[in-house]
DNA sequence: TTTTAGTCCATCTTTTTTATAGGTTTTATG
DNA sequence: CATAAAACCTATAAAAAAGATGGACTAAAA
């Protein structure tokens, strides 16, 4: 399961993609609205403005807004940044290779081969699936 | 990512798979061959035992071994035994779901649409795939 | 120069994960 | 029947991760 952060982050992000015409938004306008602790939510605004994704503007009339268009922010992307790995297994994975401790030889492994067919078939879709394909529908 | 538990559980069994005609299996021989702490493995063998998927018989000559042949245990079913839920969010998650309480809607949530086509992906894979499947490629 | 709002960093609590300890029960076997 | 082997069971501890909070600092607008 995804963590509360990175589940947080989505839905900051889906309320900051339906609103870009607004200009900056308040943190406290996001927590209220998705119903999320406005300090903790800080904490991964942040993080998200630190990896880019996020711009912000102090002061008065400030706040935060997207730096990219929504198409352009992969799924995958928010997740590895928020909560690491997506594959299910250290040794299957792309970003945060582990080698497997319990196994000899990871090229005749069943399970490294199996692990890998899954970890394939959900990045096909969060590498592809973007911002804007989890915006609210109409 | 699977717990070490789950990632423990899975080498147990395929190492009790892999050696099904040699009778009960010593806990201590599986910890030994995988690299696992045997009080931990002593652990996880009993909750698969409790689940109906290994059965033991106790002193000398003791030890685990399947109660249904590799073909008949699917992947899905140990990672839900030990991991619990597979899906990324409790709002699409079959075995263990729980409503959204970041949005309004979940029939219009796209987060909700793409979670749920990466958890059919991923149980594809799982629901179907099997202990047989991942035994050691000769 | 006051107010607003993000920044930064530190800490803290709770939960989950991982691991260990130690006694109990069952069973084969001599 | 005595002994040793091996699983069973329960508790607990240690470590890591997740979730949440507090307060001082900085930038910008009015």
């Amino acid at each position: 399961m995804l963590s509360k952060k990175t589940q947080y982050a989505f839905h900051a992000l889906i309320y900051l993609a339906e609103n870009v015409d607004k200009g900056p938004i308040l943190i406290s306008e996001i927590a209220a609205e998705k119903s999320i602790s406005i300090k903790f939510l800080e904490n991964i605004l942040l993080e998200l403005k630190n990896a880019g994704i996020l711009g912000s503007k102090k002061g008065k009339g400030g706040g935060y807004y997207l730096m990219r268009t929504p198409k352009e922010i992969p799924l995958a992307r928010i997740i590895r940044l928020l909560d690491g790995p997506i594959a299910l297994l250290p040794c299957v994975s792309l970003n945060y290779y582990e080698r497997c401790e319990n196994c000899k030889d990871e090229a005749v492994c069943g399970l490294h081969e199996v692990m890998s067919k899954v970890r394939d078939a959900t990045l096909k879709l969060l590498e592809n699936k973007s911002l804007k394909d989890i915006l609210t529908r109409d």
